[in-house]
DNA sequence: TAATAAAAAGATAAATCAGTCCTAAATTAG
DNA sequence: CTAATTTAGGACTGATTTATCTTTTTATTA
């Protein structure tokens, strides 16, 4: 994964809530994707400080998602989580390689910086959706194919 | 950077020690190349073990190439010290992400993945040193300007 | 109002990475 | 043979990431 965990966990976490507007517990959510309850917990914490979460406390509390998901990118997820530089300086860490005096890997990791960045500003929360979606049904058809 | 920074430390020390067979001390290398010592020297033990080095102990010891620089790939210092699959799996980390079920940024991380691969297959050692001597070259000329 | 449910917040482990330090082993020079 | 030099190997420290636990705060419901 290019990714840390944590936004790793974030993005199948926004992926997984519900768009019809109502709460989620985060130990149900953890639950369902297989992810450690307590951390979980606290990445949702860090989702509602960057506005892409609201939550309520007590009974009937939970998360939400504050936009609809094709309103939140993939790449918006990565910066709240990791800053915004990830994908900065050379690959391979020359303090020398620069424009000017590029390592043997800048032109292809300069490519793959343009090419990943901007698939990740058009990536939307909604297409996460839609592709765990796709995969529910297929794994169901094949299922339904047995008896 | 794509990768730790032992890495890049292996591959700027590689990239700094001379091809004429002469011997150089872990401790030389790591002054010119501004890296702390006894950290690049663990490396060092490691390239040895991986058979890109040979070391002599003592007085006049110190570490040499065991091939010529064409002959290393960047590749293969990533594979020593990050094991094989570095690139491997989804870059958001989906478990349900596959070839069948892709995420939104499954084609453009293929890309990218068969891209680095094969730039770092075809990177050799000696194209860093080259990188390294035209740095060291154009700063030459630079400075020469002056007075 | 009291009990309960849930997130917020902070302290605490465990694991990995980056880096240091110390002792042992090997080689050379005298 | 002895002393000096240098790598080998292991234990150790500190920072960051991953993960857990406990306490507090907020909201609901009875």
């Amino acid at each position: 994964m290019l990714f840390t965990t944590a936004t790793g966990y974030a993005l199948r976490a926004l992926a997984g809530l519900p768009e019809d507007g109502s709460f989620c517990l985060a130990k149900d959510l953890a639950a369902r994707l297989g992810i450690p309850g307590p951390y979980l917990a606290k990445i949702l914490q860090g989702l509602v400080q960057a506005d892409m979460l609201e939550s309520v406390r007590g009974p009937k509390g939970g998360f939400r998602l504050t936009r609809p998901a094709h309103r939140i990118t993939v790449g918006e997820v990565v910066v709240a989580l990791e800053g915004a530089d990830t994908l900065e300086g050379c690959i391979m860490g020359f303090p020398t390689c620069s424009g000017d005096h590029p390592c043997p890997l800048h032109e292809a990791w300069g490519a793959v910086k343009t090419q990943i960045s901007s698939s990740m500003t058009e990536a939307t929360i909604r297409d996460l959706q839609l592709m765990d979606l796709k995969h529910l049904k297929d794994a169901k058809g094949h299922a339904a194919v047995k008896p």
